[in-house]
DNA sequence: ATGGCTTCATAGTGAAGA
């Protein structure tokens, strides 16, 4: 089963890379952030007639996840159950036997923000969420955009990004904390290209100068199998791209 | 240079993203 995730900075604007990106992909699953739709306009009947099912949460301008399947999806869950929270940023199904977790976990802004606290709390939060959903599901996959670059490696420029959000030491500490949960780096299982990243800046060149970072992630559970682990750099060169691109996984 | 570019939103000296 090829499952795969990509922030696609609105839904509406993208739909046609999304489209397209999924019959040239082939993937069996495809979670999505930042929607920016109200489930009212959602572009089920577009998705559906393709042969998709779907599943979504969104709202108006900010956030919003969804998750496209082949597959029949069962247990649809909307939002971390423990944390309240206004801004939808989770959705989570199981598929065949897999658990497969959608999150936009929350930018942060920067270290010294309200929003960095937000982020912080949302990350412990999510912590103890996944903590029991591992026990309930040993098949799990959590995939999204984790706005985290986990090491030195993820990063274009480790010295100027050096404890800023998105590399600081707190978020990577909670990305290791997942880890340590049993969760894997999908990515990191296979011999990777040095210099790989999943958003590229759209100020300045940065796609073209290879500005990035990887912040958009797969992990997985020991008891899922992964045979292949990369990112498709292809749609972040079509016109009016994601700042984001798509990042996959074949899991059995 | 607290910018740059893109989105949604509104008509803001905008907000948020990363």
């Amino acid at each position: 089963m090829k499952i795969a995730t990509w922030n696609v900075n609105s839904l509406k604007v993208r739909l046609q890379h999304v489209q397209s990106w999924l019959m040239e992909s082939q993937a069996d699953v495809l979670c999505l952030q930042e929607t920016k739709t109200e489930d009212a306009n959602f572009p089920l009947a577009e998705l559906q007639q393709a042969g998709y099912q779907v599943v979504f949460c969104g709202q108006k301008t900010y956030n919003g996840v969804a998750i496209i399947s082949k597959h029949a999806m069962t247990d649809v869950q909307y939002g971390l159950p423990n944390f309240e929270d206004a801004q939808k940023r989770v959705i989570a199904a199981t598929v065949n036997d897999v658990r497969v977790i959608c999150v936009y976990i929350p930018n942060g802004e920067s270290v010294d923000s309200d929003k960095y606290q937000y982020k912080l709390a949302w990350l412990a939060a999510l912590q103890a969420w996944l903590k029991d959903e591992m026990q309930r599901y040993p098949k799990l996959a959590l995939l999204g955009d984790y706005n985290i670059a986990p090491e030195d490696r993820d990063v274009h420029d480790p010295v100027a990004w050096a404890g800023k959000v998105l590399c600081s030491e707190p978020e990577r500490a909670a990305f290791r904390a997942m880890q340590q949960l049993g969760l894997r780096d999908a990515f990191r299982l296979f011999e990777q290209p040095e210099k790989t990243y999943s958003w590229w800046d759209y100020r300045m060149m940065g796609f073209r100068r290879n500005h990035g970072l990887r912040i958009d992630h797969i992990l997985l559970s020991a008891a899922v199998t992964c045979t292949a682990c990369s990112i498709d750099k292809a749609p972040r060169k079509l016109e009016r791209p994601s700042d984001h691109t798509p990042v996959w996984a074949e899991i059995a």
